[in-house]
This record gives C-alpha cells, structure tokens and sequence, in this order.
DNA sequence: AATGAATGAGAGTTCATTCAT
DNA sequence: TATGAATGAACTCTCATTCAT
C-alpha cells in the first residue's frame, strides 16, 4: 500500500540486514517463540520501524528461507549439471556445499528446517518449488552414479537423497549449536561413511556383488 | 493448590491421555503454536480444566516429551546390553527401535526432537541425561563392532553415532508425516546404507582394507 | 473455537449489557474512534474480557446495529399489517414508532445509521436485510394511502418514504444529543409538517388537485 | 517550522487539491477510518509530504469542513437577503442550494455532517458559527412566509427549519453514493413535499385553514 | 517542495493462568 | 472433577508525526 523505494540500492542493503537479523532470532527461538521486539533489537531499531522493511513477520520468515535457500540451491545446479565428473566427486561435492552453506548462513536454514511449515501454503510456493528441485537434482546424481556402476544397483534413489538429506540437516544443526567445528572433517566423514557405510567388509554379503 | 488424587489410577489414565492430546497439539503446531485451549479441544475438555493435569503449558511439554522417549530409551537398554549378537543385527535393532517409535509415538518423539529446547534447562535435566545415554549407548554398539571386527576401524564412533540418529530422524519425520509408509522397508534400506553405503565396490579404494 | 456457554441465561445477560456499552461509546465516539477499552471501562470490566463476550470489534457492532434495530423494525412489522388503519393514523405509528425508538435505544440507532457502513459487506447483510423491509413496508403503507385517496396520487411512495426516514433520523439525532426533549410534540409537529407542509394553502396550486 | 511560502499562489492551488483529496478519504472511511497514508496517496505524493500542507490531521479536517460549507452558506446569504422573493421561490432557491452542492461537493459536505463531531471544540467554532447562521436565516426565511401568509402559521419554524435541513442532509448522502441521481427532480419533489405534504386535501382537517 | 527513514504511542487480539463454584 | 469467568501481560501491527536531507 505504502510505496517504499523498496528498489533503491541503501534499502536492499538495510533488508539484506534485517532478514539476517530476523534469522538470529527465528532460529535461537523459533518463528512463534521469537517476537518482533527481539528482531528489532536484534538490528538495533525500534520495533515499530520493522514494519518499515517487512509487511509481517510471516514475511520475514519468509525472506529468511528464501535466504537460507539462495546459494545453497545455486550451487546445487552447478553440481547437477556438471555430469562429467565421478560419482564420489559429485557427492563430496554436494555434501561439502550443504555443510558449508550450513557454516555460512547455519541461522537461515536452520529456520528453513525447522519452521518453514508454519508458513501459510501461498507463501510455500517457492520454498517448495526450491526444495524439490534440489531433491531431484541430488536423485539424478545419485541415478547417474548408477548408471555408471559407481553406486549399487539396488540402491533406492529416492530414499538414498533423503537420507543424504536428513544425515547433513542433522550435522547442520550441529554446526550450527558448536562454533568451532572443523567443518571439511565433517565433510569427508561424511561421504565416507555414506559412500562406504560403517562395515569394515570388502564387499560380502551385499546383494549385488556376487 | 487443591490437593487431587494424583495417584489414583483413575487419575493417571486420564493423564496419558492429556499427554498424548499434548502431544497432538504440539506436534502439530509447535510449542508456542499451539494454546492451551488447542489441547483441552483436543482432549474434550474446557481450557481451564486442563490445570487439572498440568501445573503449566511448560510441565506438559516436558511430560510429552519424556513420553516420547519412554519405550524408545527403554528398548535401547535391552540392546545395547546384548553384547551376544552380531554388530549388524544390533545395528538393526536400532534402526528398527528408533523407527518403530516413530510409527507408534511419532507424535511425541517429534515434538521432543524439535521443541524440547524451548524448554528451560531446569525441566530439561532429565531429557538430556535419557538423550545422553542413549547416545553413549549407541556408541558403545558402534565401538564393539569395531572391536569384533564388523566395523572399519577408522570410523569416528561419535561421529557414527550422530549420523545414525540423524538419519533415523529424518526418516522419522517422514513416517510422521505420511500415514501409510512401509516401516520395515525403511529399516531394511536404512540398515543397508548405514552398513555398506551407496558405493558398488568391493572394499577397495577403503583405508582401511589393506 | 472455544465453546462457551453461549445459550446460558446468565451469559446471554451479560452479553446485552456489553452491547449496551458498545452502544454507548460507539454513539459517543465512532466506530474507529473508539477503543475496546472504552467499551471495557464502560462495562466495568477489563480490556482482555471483552473477547469473552465478543470475537472482535467488529462483532460488537454488528451486535450493536442489530440491538438497535429490533423492536423498532418489530413495531413496524404490525404496523405495515394492521391494513385497517386511515392512512393518517399509521404514519402517526410510523413517525411515533421511530422516534420512541430513538428514544429507547437511542445511542444504538444513531450508531447503525452512522457506523454500520464501516462492517464488511458480509456482515451487513442482516441489517439490509432488515432495512430494506423497513423501507417497503414504509412504502406499501404510503401506497396504501395513495389507493384510499388520502394522499395524493403524483407523489412518489419510494421518494417520500426516504424523506420520512430522513426527517425521523434528523429528529432522532436531535433526541440523542438533548435530554429533555418532549419526543410526542415533536411526532406531533413531524407527522404535521409530513401530511400538510409548510403551507397555509388549500391544496391550490398542486398539480393533482385540478 | 521551516517558513513556507504560504502566500504564494501555487502553494495555495496546491493546497486547495490537498484539501479535495482529504475530502474524498474522509468521505469514503470516516476521519478515524482513514490514514494520513490514504490522503497522500489520493493525492499523488509521499506520506510525510502531507505536513508541508497541514499542520496535523485535525487541520485536515478542519479544512475540508470548511470547503464543504463555504459556497453552500454564501449562497444562503444571497437568498436571505433576497426578501422580495415569494417564499415558495425562496424555499425552492434553499433547497436547490443545499441539493447541489451536495453535487459539486459532496464528500466535503458528507465529511462535515458525519465527521466535524471529531473536532475538538477549539476548532469548531467558526464551524457552528457558519451552522448556526445557517440555521437562523433558514427560520428567518420561514418566519418571514409567515408574516406574507404563505406558510401555516402554526408551525415551529426552528422545527421546521430543523426538518429542512434533516430531509435535504438524507437526500444529500443519496446523492453522494449514487452517480446518476437527477437533481433537479429531487429538488423539485422535496420542495413539494415541504409545501404542500403527502396529503391530498385541500385544506380541510388543517387547524389553521379555517 | 518533497522524501526516506524512523519513532513511539496505542490499537485489537490472543493466551496462559487463576479461582470461586 | 471440571467449568465459567475474568485477568493481565504480551504480541503483531498501524499510524500520526518528525526531521535531516
């Protein structure tokens, strides 16, 4: 209704500020347990003039995950695209991104997480749009590593993705509650055990190897 | 302040089921989502006559979320005492606990795993120590596989650990999510790419196969 | 969502007083000009306590306008049938029935004529409703009166029934604002000036009395 | 605080579309009901840009009851003074004064009946002054078609005057919310009225025609 | 002559909690 | 054992107003 310079170039920069700082408080205490007071402090104005970059608070969880979101999906269609790479590049690849997404903005998608669904379906679209698209693109690789025989045949891809998923989320949440994480050793733990699996075996006893 | 009959067994039963509407509520809506008049509704009965259960909206949380934990950290007793078995059918076991749980007290589980830290650290003693334990539980399981052999000695336990619980939850929240999921398949594939990962090798290209 | 006891005596008591209070302040203030505290102090109560009695502000005038309305559209229902009536004597009822009303309720009439085009459209469909039979009901009872002869036959019933209304709100407003008004020297003097005019003339010069 | 340039003739036409502008808002949603945003973006310019043009919203107000009233009780000034008129002449000339500005200016007339109670009493005297001269010339006129035996002499000209100006108001919001309304009929139908009544006598059962 | 940015007061509304009955 | 009624604090959001530029 009121119509802000909302283009101008010092604007963006003071909304890029204030969704960062919606982040902080989202994520420490999430989107219902935080209000637009602690946001406002958070930025160091008054609570009244939030309302000068978001419309409402659901606006700005929004903006948050959109945020949270932003690099971490770009990177994902480099990954994606790049096919002529091996199969255990592409997943250290992908893993070091969503870990390393989780070091730089950990506030951002841990709210995307976490609190995503407390936004009205209308404003989900995009989230979600974005979210199955990086789904997807991490299923391909997965069936390409197959198809050129690096994964195991019998391997569900779709489950395989959600479960990379859900391992990296859970690291996240670490990297996000400890500071000093060495986060590239998290990294190579982490294809390791999900290219090779815990077992010390050389291969017996896995339905495809005989 | 009125002194009630708390340990009548009347009065239990009653409770549980005040938990379990808890933990609908909460689950659906997140802690300070969801009123307190959203769980009397769901209990059949009027807002104010909830403190008849629960001193405060806080004590309920932390009685659901002790709920969820119940037979979860119960079951994990009896297996990581079972020395006898082979890592991977205790491996299984796990993965089989932590999902069943899920199917029977998703509810719950889900709320201890996401809203259990808006709780104040005084009520939280109690989770953190079950939580804790069943870490350190699963730990153990892990560090006795690679004793015996069954498991690649270059594995972080800790690190293990972790996964496999985050793993195990993101599937949780699945199953949650969706009514009719083969449980049991999940723990098979599960299992499968904890034990072996998404890799076709025979053990090469593996530290610790020489 | 919370159930009250909506149909319980004492409830349905307290909420006539409440639309009593709202009708007070609204008619001294405005809709917007007056806060729900108002209303609360009016009432003897505190602000929060309103919503036990109304879900929002909005409901309150709806419940105001339509306390206004009641007895007086009620009156006009017997008025429109009782067919028997010269036409005088039912404009009499009618200019008596409106301003008694002002008289009775009449902080909650001034408030439906001046305030209820603030409810959204949803809202005001029974008060159309209500309005609109008012007015036919007014306008079959001065057509009535054109068929037996006693008023003139060029005049237009849709036109001089809002005239009527225009008069008997002008006065009403005039009612509110003094205390001691005599209201039957004024339906006197009102229904007067309604059947004759201002003139002192014997019907000369009135195009229908050729 | 800055001086301004208040003379000058630009400021002023500026000023005078501030004023319509205003009118319009006010009109549309009441002085509570409307923002300073409204009025600002009605008029083409940002919202604190309204201040170099008043002082406060109040002002605002002020101003657009006073343009609402301004021609409308110059006009009154020319048709009392107009004594030689018959008084059938004089009523016609009232009437058409008050119905066409309500055309030409409708919402700042509306404003001013429904809203100047709004005023705090500091800013409504030249206000009731305007209104009360109004109203005294309108008895004058009538007074004076009694002394000339036009009008009935039993009549209360301070009601009759009130019943003028009540009928003329009611026809006016009519005016206002429908585009298309003729006028000049109205005009033509309510000077009827007033003169002469519903009634299609001709003179018998009047008090003074004997 | 006009704007961007901020402010602070206050609005309506929700809700955990209390307590007499 | 449960409820009706009320409370007060907190919350999101709106808005008239200010002022440096």
């Amino acid at each position: 209704m009121k119509p802000k310079n909302t283009d101008s170039e010092k604007y963006q920069l003071h909304r890029r500020e204030a969704v960062r700082a919606a982040a902080t408080v989202f994520s420490a205490n999430g989107f219902h347990g935080a209000s637009t007071s602690d946001i406002a402090e958070q930025l160091g104005i008054k609570q009244g003039s939030l309302y000068y970059y978001f419309a409402s608070k659901e606006e700005a969880l929004e903006e948050v995950c959109l945020y949270g979101l932003e690099t971490y999906t770009k990177n994902m269609d480099v990954i994606a695209h790049d096919t002529g790479q091996p199969f255990e590049a592409r997943l250290f690849a992908v893993v070091t991104n969503h870990l390393t997404s989780y070091r730089d903005k950990s506030e951002a998608l841990k709210v995307h997480n976490n609190e995503r669904l407390y936004l009205p379906e209308a404003r989900r679209v995009r989230l979600k749009a974005m979210g199955s698209k990086y789904r997807r693109q991490l299923e391909s690789v997965i069936e390409h590593g197959i198809e050129e025989g690096a994964v195991s045949a019998t391997l569900d891809a779709h489950f395989a993705a959600q479960s990379v998923i859900g391992i990296c989320n859970s690291l996240g949440e670490h990297i996000v509650r400890e500071t000093d994480v060495d986060v590239f050793d998290l990294v190579r733990k982490c294809t390791g055990l999900l290219l090779h699996g815990m077992s010390s075996e050389q291969g017996s006893g896995r339905p495809n190897t005989s």
